[in-house]
DNA sequence: TACAATTACTTAAACGCTTAAGTAAAAGGT
DNA sequence: ACCTTTTACTTAAGCGTTTAAGTAATTGTA
């Protein structure tokens, strides 16, 4: 015969007490009074029965699950996560680090199947949804109608009411561009991914122009590079940069996996970097570290960011619509160069 | 007042049917006769009220979570998972887009809190889990103690009781190597992470073995470098053999990732890949296809080991101890040199 | 025409937990 | 000495499903 999972009527029976009296044991309730001989009782019959609790029953009458949703960027629909950017993958444990530690857990998913994640997540009664990156817009919309608290990480929905956490984009990236400007740089490039309204990529782009302005250099569209977050695509661009008549003497990309592919593209075109092209990526992912020449880059507190956001998706106590940001480093490494003023 | 979420109940009224009737229709069951204009008019009610079903409670009396439960490793206890190599986020997404399919959910953890893994799939009652990679032998021994079937994705755990999925690990190293062989080479090197006794790192250490022993070169303990699973111990080692007297003309690396190091710690160094020392790596990440030069690889289909692993996770109709062995192929690129017999 | 089989449902128990409400004894207050 | 509070429990309802067993009407069969 299947051996019957032990529950708490088990363990009544065995400690001698009421299952209402294991239930008050068992969750440590404050507001119970229990004689600490019978809170003994009932936590030798626990281990002497391997007593586990049932979540399912837990969240039946607690309407609670006591686990969070996860939505991941995806490279195309019903395709792989964006785990080949490793920021992708090191938000996600910290993700699940952080909720581990508050007892929840953690279910991911992809975004593809649009609506139908609202239907997970109600199905699965999910008490928080942490959406990474930018979606199709008429994903956020969808989410208006759900009850369930909702943490956007990167993405700025300002007239959404959503909590958000994310960094200081716009900031960041006006100090790359700074920083290239204030080693003499003014022909600076800009290559991204698509530039959308609601993306950090579309604040960076601001703070690019922020700091060009600033600086009284003009915005030459020509220096505005957008294609997508990949190596691939940071190659290709290098590639034909290098072949190109007007060429820019610095480029900040947003991400460090742009930046690695950009290395690439112009060292294979025998650009040398930072001499001929100086480069600033973002993230500081363990690419900037293996890059050659290593990469200058912006770098954020991943593990933070998880955190902050687990804690604002469980806080009921925060605001309708927190937004938290965080701050940015430069990380000074070798691939800018300084231009001498002749 | 707070919205009291719509159940069976709701939709029993409103179609003017039991209880019993409306999960018949929501679940199609064959073995229940139901009048088709019946079940039109559950599926009104469902629509038109918006019904979504309750999974804690159905978990509840089907003793079911439709819920698996991924291990991925970490690169130090309670610290990131591995996703710094390419091949686990990949094999993430191929997991859970295939559970999606079969109506399962992912939860994610990593390993560190040891057995308390376990205690996590009691409690939620997890249909299954897949454990990826290698962990402590003890971690192991521990799920011996579970009733829920776990799928083993490229480990060597054969005194154990479960099913597993991996590639023809021994096969492919002694593919790379032979492909040295025959390529004029004979001081072969190889390099990988942990040579544990249960992981596929050992296999594929064998079958380079079995490589020279067939081609009747001597096995030189010298040449077999040992480290990390990172581009950090790559670039390191990189630099290492090019400062060494006694270096190998050919490297095969288990994992791309710490081919790409090699490349980038030798190509600091002054040698040239392949001209100086030839490379093959190991999984063919997009990393090999963005190194300088490309690199050959041994190829494997990491969207089909995700969903082997989850059909045979979910067929229990498959024996107790289950092996699925893929195929793999080596994907010729420009990492690796012919050497001139003289 | 009578009985069996099939169709199309309904009833109600069960899954394992939480919690509001109840109870009985002991302790405290005047 | 009598009432109130506090302590330490127990009872039982309810969470939203599934499913075995029951029922009543309809169809099929000899």
């Amino acid at each position: 015969m299947a051996e019957r999972r032990i529950n708490m009527k088990d363990i009544a029976k065995e400690a001698n007490v009421s299952v209402a009296t294991v239930s008050y044991v068992i969750n440590k309730r404050k507001d119970q009074t229990i004689a600490p001989s019978t809170i003994k009782r009932v936590e030798d019959a626990v281990s002497k029965l391997g007593y586990v609790p049932n979540m399912a029953a837990k969240a039946l009458v607690e309407n609670k699950s006591y686990l969070i949703g996860v939505v991941i960027p995806q490279t195309e629909p019903g395709k792989q996560f964006m785990f080949s950017n490793p920021f992708y993958g090191e938000l996600l444990s910290s993700i699940e680090f952080s909720a581990r530690e508050k007892g929840y857990h953690v279910l991911i998913s992809g975004t593809d199947v649009d609506q139908s994640y609202l239907e997970i997540a109600n199905k699965r009664s999910l008490d928080g949804i942490i959406i990474v990156g930018i979606h199709p817009d008429d994903y956020y919309e969808n989410l208006r109608n759900t009850s369930i608290p909702v943490v956007l990480i990167d993405s700025y929905c300002n007239n959404l009411p959503f909590k958000s956490i994310s960094i200081k984009d716009r900031e960041s990236a006006k100090l790359a561009t700074k920083y290239f400007i204030d080693n003499g740089h003014t022909k600076i490039g800009f290559a991204s991914g698509i530039i959308s309204n609601n993306g950090v990529t579309y604040e960076r782009y601001l703070g690019y122009k922020d700091a060009l302005e600033e600086a009284g250099i003009a915005f030459d569209e020509d220096f505005v590079y957008s294609g997508t977050v990949s190596q691939e695509y940071g190659k290709e661009l290098g590639i034909k940069i290098a072949n190109m008549n007007k060429r820019p003497t610095a480029i900040f990309s947003t991400a460090d996996i742009i930046a690695f592919g950009l290395i690439n593209g112009l060292k294979k075109s025998n650009l040398v970097v930072p001499n001929d092209i100086s480069i600033i990526g973002f993230d500081d992912t363990w690419l900037a570290r293996d890059c050659d020449p290593l990469l200058t880059t912006i770098k954020q507190d991943v593990f933070e960011k998880g955190q902050k956001a687990v804690e604002l998706l469980l806080n009921n106590k925060s605001a309708e619509n927190e937004h938290i940001i965080l701050d940015v480093e430069l990380i000074e490494r070798d691939s800018v160069s300084k231009i001498k003023e002749d």
